[in-house]
DNA sequence: CGCTAATATGAGGAGAACTCATGTTAACCC
DNA sequence: GGGTTAACATGAGTTCTCCTCATATTAGCG
């Protein structure tokens, strides 16, 4: 069901996105995909989350391998990966690791809640993770603004990848190396 | 109407946003809200546009109206005034410039183009404006790269402050300050 | 005062998200 | 095996939204 979702946000993107369409080409009946899934934006959810625990993986698998002299090639190994799998992986390059949409301003009426309940927000997952990645392996010193430095960082690489990719269907490979340039130049304060 | 439309947006969000509210409110009939708009998409549209334009408008004066001694103060006053439309300006915590939600993947379908047809990307309109502002009033060097660096700033400095209010309902006066780092850093390689 | 073009109106069509009464299977005990 | 019960599966139907379009109203003009 995953996996016909990410293939028809591929096809007609995420507003014309239907459950029936999901379940129909998963080959469940509509009553059994809410046994599943709650709503429309539970799905993508958890899609997302997919993304998330996969881009993960790939980042700590390839870490391991091939291990780094210093962090600034650690920005590049990040954000290649994030560029290979915005190209390669179905739906990923719709919803990524979520951030749909959703109603921020007003209380919790139905169908406005915010993606990723529990994870609020999925690039502080992110950013924490890929913190103590480097923290580990790289041996830098965990100051106190460390955290939210990185948060903000994947924030921001992750908005000029998104345009990126808008601007380019494989993504504007001179965005790209800006990326990088602004990840690196912004943290070199954190990382001395 | 698109006064109806912001203070809505405020109460309801974008995805609990109903087109005959908006019309109900405004005690206009839903045919008539229909011959301004064309869709439901179109009247975000508009109030992203008008919202843009009053941003610019308040940037251009205060530029005026305080010369600046250097380009770090116009980042200051840049994203402070952001933070102002965030609080004051109803329904700009939810939709600031566009960008709500559209259908990067496929191709033209009904109801899944962009936002902001003609002016592609928002933020590109934001970044073009803001560089030919700081070009004229400080006289730095207009380089090559320096529209795509002030594009990339915008973008990543707009992804940093949308994470600030989601994190605080005023925004987080760390990440504030911290996108505003951020942005200093980044374009310090290209005004030096 | 007709006549025509432009505009205004809201009941209704189209279609999507989601529900729930009913049907089906599985699990357990005697 | 037969019987009882709980869990799961199913898809027609309900509800609600976006948007249309036939009709009504107004404005412009000779």
């Amino acid at each position: 069901m995953l996996d016909e979702c990410a293939l028809l946000l591929d096809e007609v993107g995420y507003a014309a996105l239907t459950t029936k369409e999901v379940a129909r080409r998963a080959e469940v009946p509509i009553g059994t995909f809410y046994q599943f899934f709650t709503d429309k934006q539970s799905l993508v959810r958890a899609l997302a989350l997919r993304n998330l625990e996969a881009y993960l993986d790939r980042i700590a698998s390839r870490l391991a391998a091939a291990p780094l002299s210093d962090w600034t090639d650690a920005v590049d190994l990040v954000v290649d990966e994030f560029v290979r799998m915005k190209r390669t992986t179905p739906g990923f390059g719709v919803v990524d690791f979520g951030e749909v949409l959703s109603a921020p301003g007003g209380p919790a009426l139905p169908g406005t809640q915010r993606m990723l309940d529990e994870a609020l927000e999925n690039n502080v997952v992110v950013a924490d993770r890929l913190r103590s990645l480097l923290v580990d392996l790289l041996g830098v010193a965990p100051g106190d603004g460390l955290s939210r430095a990185f948060v903000v960082a994947v924030e921001a690489a992750d908005a000029v990848l998104k345009l990126a990719f808008r601007a380019h269907p494989g993504g504007d490979p001179d965005l790209i190396a800006e990326c990088k340039r602004l990840v690196r130049r912004y943290l070199s304060d954190h990382l001395a």
